[in-house]
DNA sequence: CGGTATCCATTGCGATACTG
DNA sequence: CAGTATCGCAATGGATACCG
């Protein structure tokens, strides 16, 4: 209806687009959380850890590398003894991070839709 | 600065969390070019793989159930010989869509930025 | 504290063969 | 045509141990 929202080019999202690529890069299993979690205020990485417990050390390592590496991140080193290390996040994570949250929003609005698909499509299945 | 994206729950992202157990359903690998495909118009399930050449047949035909259980796609099933059947976007997967688009063209934009950050990364890392 | 290195179980996914 | 079934490899990612 609105067409501001139409360029749509399959091409773009094929798996070795560089578009497609990076949104592989910074919308996987981690990062969405690091980049909410980061959302405002830096944090050290242990303390990210306990902000997302689920995620293993090594993960976590990666996913703030990947991060930092397509700019996402920006990874302070104070040189106390031992090291302390701060993540923070980019101008541009923040704009990532609004339309993280807008998939979020969107979750929030059609969830229960989607329930009701999911408990028609298991029921079909049954019989 | 402006606060019209701020709801940013990090509990909602959390790895066991329906919110975020939708967005796993639907946004992984392939149902990001499914879904655009399959946008505007119908189509077949061979078609669908001419379209996303590398989609495997195993794999493809894991996305669509699950982007129908979902209630993203509908699949019809004609009843000729041997059988048609075509898939099309519902006016939910529509809105995600929309979404991915937004993805899409934030991913346009950033590009050249993400290009410097990443050169810069692997230009320090080499040293 | 903030990692790296190694091992290992699980999963993802393509290739292939077969079916209603 | 539109799948299902089986196999096998490669990659993901957790657990653990160690280090500057």
């Amino acid at each position: 209806m609105n067409d501001t929202t139409s360029p749509s080019d399959p091409a773009l999202l094929q798996v070795d687009a560089p578009h497609r690529e990076l949104l592989d890069q910074v919308l996987d299993k981690w990062s969405l959380q690091v980049l909410d979690t980061l959302c405002g205020r830096p944090l050290r990485f242990n303390e990210l850890r306990r902000e997302i417990p689920a995620v293993g050390q090594k993960s976590l390592t990666a996913t703030l590398r990947r991060l930092e590496r397509n700019g996402m991140v920006e990874r302070v080193v104070i040189a106390t003894r031992p090291v302390a290390v701060e993540y923070r996040i980019t101008p541009t994570g923040d704009t990532l991070n609004e339309l993280v949250d807008a998939l979020l929003r969107w979750t929030t609005v059609n969830l229960p839709d989607v329930e009701r698909a999911r408990a028609r499509f298991d029921d079909d299945e049954r019989r």
